[in-house]
DNA sequence: GTGGTCTAGACCACT
DNA sequence: GTGGTCTAGACCACG
């Protein structure tokens, strides 16, 4: 069914690895257009946390357009409206890019070590 | 002198703003080891935040080896330290760079887009 | 016949969707005192819906007087009492006036722009 | 300082009616950019509501752009950014407007008092 | 002091 | 059964 896990005393709030968990089987494949998500309850009950917690996770990736929620029917991903803010994005991501980049430079990892690590996750999530 | 600037309003914490500000300035050598980082005092006015502020963000980063202070003479660009534990480095790294690379797919960027910012910013970073 | 469509996914309830969809039927004329509404059985294969939610919606338009049912023989559209009750309704519409120019405002919608939405829709509907 | 009044027993859920409440006083201009909201903590406590749902109505007003929070210091309203996306914002508009306009013409109202009522609205919104 | 996250548990709305 | 709202109360992160 699903595999996912939580990290423990993790810094990063259990909601957001939730939704991190599911915008990575979307990315991967795993999950696709119209599949239904489990229940709050169930995921909350897999996860061993509260079903808000469940129920927050749900509702941030409604309103960031990844999946949809129906009261009485559950949670399914979304027809995937690529509603690119090109100047938005790009402003996001190279943000995130540069902080990366900069830790890997201060964890003294070397150049192509950190390009061979991007090219694995890349192939991970765009494949062909 | 410095040229810093917070974002107003980011949900990145102040501090972690600080720090990042310092680490970038490091990493593209606009900082060298030895030199010497501005007061805390001289640093809040200039920001215009709270000193405790500043002294949260210079001591995560003396905690991090990236700076050292010394009593009653100022904080200071440690030499570099390469204290390089490779697999915990290089599962922070692949967190991050899984991260960004999902998101920058649930936003409608193609492969080859955030290839080449990729590409942009490690030439900021890593210059030969 | 009917020529009535959901919004899939949104976050308007079905049944209020549906009961809205009669409401502006019989408000631009497409519907008429004493016709005849499609069955709940009927309807609730078109839209694709559970009855259940059919016969909800149903009720609750016979419950606002707009919609009559008899036992066995369907749902009619009630000849138009006009149960006006001055200041409750004043105070309703009121209220959905102010919520509709208060988001506009927050839109950044201007004064003439809402107008002429305004009047636009007027006219659909209060045809003289 | 704040006159704010929940309706009891509404259908509205109350951190809608406090996003209505803080909406409005923004746009007749009684916040403006840069004022401070009360705390979560004090406006629960005037309104006799758990600060959970005064937390969640500010959450929201900061994903609809309308205000900025940051840990440690408060909620404060945020300069306008009018990020009108003139298609979306016409086409919710347009559905609001068809809503009210339909309603009260089952309730019985007459052309000319609905346009009334509208043009009264609009001058508390739209102030010259 | 501020807001953010999480739990436990209740009750409601919808299909 | 589904998700949505709300409460009471705890603990953490931030300035």
């Amino acid at each position: 069914m699903f595999i996912w896990k939580l990290v423990e005393h993790s810094a990063e709030p259990i909601y957001r690895q939730i939704m991190q968990m599911i915008k990575y089987d979307i990315a991967v494949g795993r999950l696709s257009t119209g599949d239904r998500l489990p229940s709050i309850r169930t995921l909350a009950l897999h996860l061993k946390v509260n079903p808000n917690t469940i129920a927050r996770a749900y509702s941030e990736l409604e309103r960031e357009g990844i999946i949809v929620t129906r009261q009485g029917s559950g949670a399914y991903v979304a027809r995937v409206i690529s509603r690119f803010k090109t100047r938005e994005s790009r402003s996001i991501i190279k943000e995130m890019l540069s902080k990366v980049i900069i830790e890997a430079y201060h964890l003294g990892m070397r150049k192509d070590e950190i390009i061979a690590l991007f090219k694995e996750k890349i192939q991970d999530i765009y494949r062909q």
